[in-house]
RNA sequence: CGGGAAGUAGUUCAGCCCGGUGGAAUGCCUGCUUUGGGAGCAGGAGGUCGCAGGUUCGAAUCCUGUCUUCCCGACCA
């Protein structure tokens, strides 16, 4: 019997869990480089899936690939206020252009006369770089919208890091776009949500709440912030995708004006939008349980995985005859599938990995099954397992993995529903929130209050829902702290 | 960036207090037997003890500095 390490249980300790995880079932691990992590192939592959699965959406909205520098001059970060202040302590900034040899000892060190003549910012976020670039690309009103998107990586010097869902350097997308007027650039923003949300729910399963942020939680330079929040198993809220109104900030910091139909100069409406690497940790978040990754087929870079189970090549050979045919149908569907014929292993570590690795569906066949033309299928996200009869198999697996998809969404919807409750004062949304969940709570709309349940609780307001939660009302009411009157309930949680 | 803990074989850890040629388990390699829930036996390879200085005849062990990770705060997606 091996000694295999087992992983810690979430009761026992949720972030360990996590950390372990994380590394365990092969995702990501530490680099070299304090804050950054290097995202290993099977977790890459899951990023790769969520790329494709949002690339098609996005251009489904009329948005077009397009890539900005990583390096953003000093000087662009400081045009727009509120922007800088909100980024400046997290910035890694470049000062220099070249190495030398010490010349006391071994190694390079900085040659103190390449100097920049202005230091470079590593991008914290493309805002900018990519509005300074606007300018020469709109002058008529003919030239808009401009819809562009960019897939790359981003810093920020975090002071506490965590593998994806906070690291100093992380891979996300972030949308830009210019339009000529208000609505349009709102509607838009409004509409990259509902992207986000589809996207969300529909592949990754994660039921999310669409709201808009408080004052205090909104993007630094933005108007208006929307964002798609998800509850963790912990209780706790994240944040899984924002998407800003930009009003006329960044035109304006950066002389963006177009020439109207009327022949007028004015300045361009913006929007950004964005998701990052941080997916990966509310995806892991969502669905795994003690025994590792539970992936939702939608997402699983393997979704179903064939064992079989022999003794000599003879037997491997009769398994696999038997079973390339049906395995040929599936992958024509579409059905991403391994088959692990490797005899490293004994089937029972197979098993036990591949749970760790979180493949939806597992395949089982042996002698036995080859004789009575059946095979064993064993699902993840419930843990059962049932010999079932070769025929119709295809059809059956096909449906299976749909149904395994609305299963994973199913259970984290009620989960959801089942830790979140409304709280009428502030006493009890004192004890309520070390319990966790999303508690709906009256708020006069001041930030005042915001940050004084925040000092005093830790929970922050995750968003001011767009529409009622399933199952409750939006009604007025007065708010928790000052009894003052609010127009609706909003999201209070802790928050990563 | 403050407070705490830790860095020794691929991994998990013992050894450190009290300095004297580095251990276990697991993993890895080879062979045989095994294979329907993390196989067994036998043999083998594998470490400048995070890094840099210092003390000493001699440092994994004592001292100083530094880097990284984890936990708790402050900050933030």
């Amino acid at each position: 019997m091996a000694n295999f390490q087992k992983l810690p249980s979430r009761a026992e300790d949720y972030s360990k869990w996590y950390n372990e995880l994380v590394v365990k079932a092969d995702l990501a691990e530490q680099s070299a480089v304090r804050g950054c992590m290097v995202i290993k192939p099977y977790g890459y592959a899951i990023w790769e899936t969520i790329q494709h699965e949002l690339d098609r959406r996005f251009k489904e909205q009329g948005v077009k690939n397009a890539y900005f520098p990583l390096l953003i001059p000093k000087s662009f970060l400081s045009r727009e206020a509120e922007h800088v202040e909100g980024f400046a302590k997290e910035c890694a900034v470049v000062t220099h252009h070249r190495l030398m040899n010490d010349p006391n000892g071994k190694g390079v060190v900085v040659d103190p006369n390449a100097k920049l003549e202005e230091e470079l910012i590593i991008r914290p976020t493309s805002e900018t770089i990519i509005w300074s670039t606007y300018k020469n690309w709109i002058s008529s009103y003919r030239d808009l919208p401009i819809l562009c998107n960019q897939w790359c990586n981003v810093m920020r010097w975090e002071m506490r890091t965590r593998l994806f869902l906070r690291t100093a350097e992380f891979l996300w997308q972030e949308g830009h776009t210019a339009h000529a007027t208000k609505e349009e650039a709102e509607a838009y923003a409004r509409r990259m949500l509902d992207v986000y949300a589809d996207f969300a729910e529909n592949v990754m399963a994660i039921p999310v709440v669409k709201g808009v942020k408080s004052p205090n939680e909104r993007f630094a330079g933005a108007l208006n912030t929307y964002c798609i929040e998800a509850m963790m198993q912990d209780g706790k809220a994240l944040q899984a995708g924002t998407s800003h109104f930009l009003g006329q900030n960044f035109a304006k910091s950066f002389d963006v004006q177009f020439l109207s139909k009327e022949n007028k100069y004015e300045y361009v409406w913006a929007t950004s939008w964005g998701v990052s690497t941080r997916l990966m940790g509310a995806l892991i978040m969502t669905h795994s349980d003690d025994n590792g990754l539970v992936l939702p087929p939608h997402l699983a870079p393997i979704q179903i995985v064939l064992v079989p189970i022999f003794k000599t090549e003879e037997q491997l050979n009769a398994i696999l005859n038997r079973m390339n045919p049906i395995l040929e149908k599936l992958q024509k569907a579409g059905v991403r599938i391994k088959v692990d014929t490797t005899d490293k292993y004994t089937p029972g570590y197979k098993f036990a990995d591949y749970e760790l690795k979180g493949v939806p569906v597992r395949l089982a066949m042996g002698g036995r099954d080859l004789e009575n033309g059946t095979i064993e299928v064993a699902r993840r996200d419930t843990l059962t397992k049932e010999t079932v009869s070769l025929d119709g198999i295809e059809e059956k697996l096909l449906s299976l993995l749909e149904e395994i998809q609305k299963n994973c969404y199913t259970k984290a919807l009620n989960y959801r529903i089942a830790n979140t409750r409304e709280c009428n004062s502030y006493e009890e949304f004192k004890e309520e929130i070390k319990k966790g969940g999303f508690l709906l709570c009256h708020w006069d709309g001041t930030p005042e209050t915001e940050e004084r349940i925040k000092e005093e609780t830790k929970a922050t307001i995750r968003c001011i829902p767009l529409e009622a939660l399933p199952g409750y009302k939006e009604e007025p009411g007065v708010c928790m702290v000052t009894g003052k009157p609010s127009p609706r309930r909003v999201v209070f949680a802790i928050a990563y």
